[in-house]
Parts: structure tokens; sequence; C-alpha cells
RNA sequence: GUGACCGUAGCUCAAAGGUAGAGUCCCGGAUUGUGAUUCCGGUUGUUGUGGGUUCGAGUCCCAUCGGUCACCCCA
């Protein structure tokens, strides 16, 4: 394989079998953010290299070591592959000044990069759903978006999904709950790992979701940012959980659920398959009411989520619920001097009545074609040799039903194609 | 980036240092123009790649590429 072309590491073909879970899976979600009244937005792949380091912080792991960042020859200016889509989604809305005239729903989708080490549910290429709600303060919204996620598992037939919450205060609640456990963590300095120990002052809020068990319990005995919270954080975060209680979505509210970009304030959340190994987190999202100053846009509150395709669909594969593409209602058999002329012009007229018709191609004989008939699943095969175009008819033969053959005028196949395809 | 395991036909897998195989798929045929079943026949390939050990390597060793899972982190 060494001399042959192939795909980059981590960056996957979506063969046509798995490419029909896609689209359905694709029309859903689209299909349900169009009906919660988010409206589609399209961002570019590639956006300055400033633009995440700003927005997603440079002590993050993203921006440490998964960016794919270069400096373009041309222009000289340093690119990089959008490793997620909120960043470029908050630009956009300041750049065309959407939030003018109120706030916005929006929904975005597509691909973004991570140099990371390929795993199940982890990929270089990976492919996002997003929906940002800007300008809202909240927890209104906030509950909105959680609420729409369950809906969208519901209408998946998605199950085994459980929601974690938290809440990690305003930036200046957040400083001092930083400052505190800092302390703390210097204190049992010793018991901490390479990364914690790296972490503590760049990132130490990061230390507390680590798995390894020294450092966790390092984390118990750490302060507990609810006791740094003011009231009206705390009213958020009530307002949140209140509404989803009353709305019948269970959640488990996890202290140590701090994601990874520094953007986040207030309300974060997750919603996790254990079905999934490793990579169990299917949507992640929280609130990021600073993010709109931070990259120099007049302050804006806003909150958003985004989610994992390749997991879900994972999902919905392993549930054995993969969709059946649609079959061919007819396959069109042709051979003979000028039935390719006809053929086309039956299928033409089958298209054009909103039947799916496949037309062979590729030569082959009469036994070949109608092997392919009936690989192809179709319902009908319908036969047109010289013998029929002589009679202007076609000979309809179902594949699918112990019906025997029967000819057709070809005049009124299309017109009467309805009855035909019904098995009796 | 770290670690473990694994790379043989398009796919699923055999071959225990001695001639590379099976199933499936695909293609052709079984009296004129009729599928899926059955029967007959056919191609499956630089054993991921490059070195090394050996009389001899798919098999042992090294490197490299790729895959899988885990760590890290996240979608």
């Amino acid at each position: 394989m060494s001399a042959t072309l192939q795909a980059i590491r981590g960056m996957n073909d979506v063969l046509p079998e798995e490419a029909a879970r896609w689209l359905v899976f694709e029309r859903k979600v689209q299909d349900l953010f169009e009906r919660w009244g988010y409206r589609n937005i399209r961002m570019p792949l590639v956006e300055h290299t400033a633009l995440f380091r700003r927005a997603i912080g440079e002590a993050t792991d993203i921006v440490e070591k998964e960016m794919y960042s270069w400096r373009d020859e041309l222009s000289g200016e340093d690119l990089t592959l959008r490793p997620e889509g909120t960043a470029s989604c908050v630009r956009a809305a300041i750049e065309h000044n959407l939030l003018y005239d109120g706030p916005k729903r929006l929904w975005y989708a597509g691909p973004m990069y991570r140099h990371e080490r390929p795993q199940k549910g982890r990929y270089r290429q990976f492919h996002q759903y997003g929906a940002e709600a800007l300008g809202y303060p909240g927890p209104d919204v906030d509950a909105e978006l959680i609420l729409l996620c369950a809906r969208l598992w519901q209408e998946l037939g998605l199950e085994g999904i459980r929601l974690e919450l938290n809440t990690i205060g305003s930036p200046e609640e957040r400083a001092r709950y930083r400052a505190d456990l800092i302390r703390h963590l210097e204190a049992h300095y010793a018991a901490l790992d390479a990364d914690a120990r790296r972490r503590l002052h760049t990132n130490p809020l990061r230390v507390l979701d680590s798995k390894n068990p020294a450092v966790q319990a390092v984390v118990a005995g750490a302060p507990d940012m609810m006791q740094y919270l003011g009231e009206a954080s705390l009213a958020h975060f009530e307002g949140l959980k209140q509404l989803l209680a009353a709305a019948g979505v269970g959640y488990a509210v996890n202290p140590k659920l701090v994601r990874g970009l520094d953007y986040y304030n207030l309300t974060v959340f997750e919603w996790i398959a254990d079905r999934l190994g490793a990579q169990g987190t299917v949507c992640g999202g929280g609130r990021y009411d600073g993010l709109f100053a931070l990259i120099g846009g007049k302050p804006a509150p806003a909150i958003g989520f985004a989610l994992g395709c390749e997991r879900l669909i994972g999902l919905l594969a392993d549930s054995g619920r993969a969709p059946a593409p649609r079959p061919p209602d007819a396959y069109v058999v042709h051979q003979g001097d000028g039935t390719l002329e006809s053929a086309f012009a039956l299928s033409g007229a089958l298209r054009a009545a909103g039947f799916a018709v496949v037309q062979h191609a590729g030569g082959g004989s009469f036994k070949s074609q109608m092997r392919k008939a009936d690989a192809s699943g179709a319902r009908l095969a319908l036969i047109l040799g010289e013998d029929e175009l002589r009679a202007a008819a076609v000979t309809v033969k179902p594949l699918r039903d112990g019906r025997p053959q029967w000819r057709e005028p070809q005049a009124t196949l299309a017109q009467r194609f309805p009855e035909l395809i019904k098995a009796h």
C-alpha cells in the first residue's frame, strides 16, 4: 500500500452503504433545527489562526497540539482548518452584524479538523452539527437547546444517552475559585501527575476531570465551585434545572464537568452514550457570554452545542436501525437496435412522474441485465426489446411477487405505473 | 504524542519455517429474449511496504505505513 495513494490518516471515506445512514440522519437533524426556528449558516473551513487561538484559548489541548495550522505561502497569512464551529459562527455574526435587529438562532454543519491519534469515534476529520443561540441571556434558551437535543434523540430512536450538567460561574467567580483551587493543588503537589502539574497554572480546572486515581484523590478534597457562585449565577443554574425538571428531562449534575474550551461560562453540558466506549460524548455545549467581546465584537450573551455525526450514526448502526436505501421502482432492460433511445424516453417519463428508475448501462447479455435488475432490488423489470419496440409496448415483469409478466403500451405506462407496482 | 494488539483475494477467514487456500462476491455458461434457487466453469493476490535471519519466510527479527483499542482530550 506504500506505492498507492491513500486517504490521510484519520480522514475517512464514507462509502455508499454508510452514507445512506448519514443522509437519513442529516435530514432528521436539519428538519428538527428548522422546525425549532434555527436558521442555517455556512462558514468557511479555513480561518485565521488567531481566531481560534483567541476564542478557544492558548492553554487548551486543541490550540496546543491539535490544530492543522500553516502559513499560506501565497499570502503570508497564518491559517487553520477549523477545529470547531462556534468561533467561526461568532466571527461571522460579528462581521455581518447579525444581531443588529435582535438575537438569532443559527445552525451549521460540516467537517472539523483536529490532529489527534484516531480511535473509535474520534477522527482527524470529523463532522458536527451545531446550534448557536446568539444574544439570549438565558436560562430559557439554555433549556431550549437541551430540550432540542432530547427531542432529537427521540426522533432518531436513540436510547441510553444521559445528560450531564454543570455551571462554571462567571469569569470573576471562576477567577476566585481558580485561585483557591491552585492553592489546594499546590498543597498536594507531590500527588499530582505530569499532566496535572502542567495544567496547574495554565488551566487548573482541567485537573478536575483527570481520570488518574491519585489526582482524583486530591480533587476530592478540592474546594467546591458552588460555594463561589453569586446570586445571579445560582439563579441561572436553578432556573435551568427547574425548566428541565418541568419538561421531564433527567440530568445529573457533574461538578467535575468543566469542558476544554476557555470561552465557556455558567451552563455547560454533555450528552453521553455509555455504549460508545471511551469516546462516549455525542453532544457537548455551553454558554459563552464572553466570546463576542473576546474576539472584538459588541458584547452579547450566547450559548450553543455541537453534536458528533460519526458517534451518533455509529449508535444508530449499533442499534440495528440502519435505514434501507430506497430501491428503484423499476429497472429498465433493453436490447436490440433502436431500443436504447426508447429506453431513455421511457425512463424519462417515469422519472418525471416521480418514480425511481435505473436504466441498464454498460451492455451485457440479456441474462446479465436481468441479473442486475434483480440485484438492484427493483419492484419491476421493464423489458424493451425489438419485439416491444415494434409494438410500441414494454414487457413488465414483477420481480418481488409471483405475478406473471405482461405487456403494456408505452404511451400510458407512466400514467398507469402506480397501479403496476402494486403487488397482488 | 504514549502504550497494547493486529495487517493474507473486493469482503469474512485458513495455511503451526517447506508448492498460497476456502467461503462469499463478481463474470461466463446450462437450446432462440428472462432474475433471485440449483449445476458447471473462470479471475481472485508483488501475503501492507522496505530491509534482515535462513538452504527456504505469509510464518522469525527490525524499521516504516495503516488499522483497532486504550491513555490524553473531546464531537
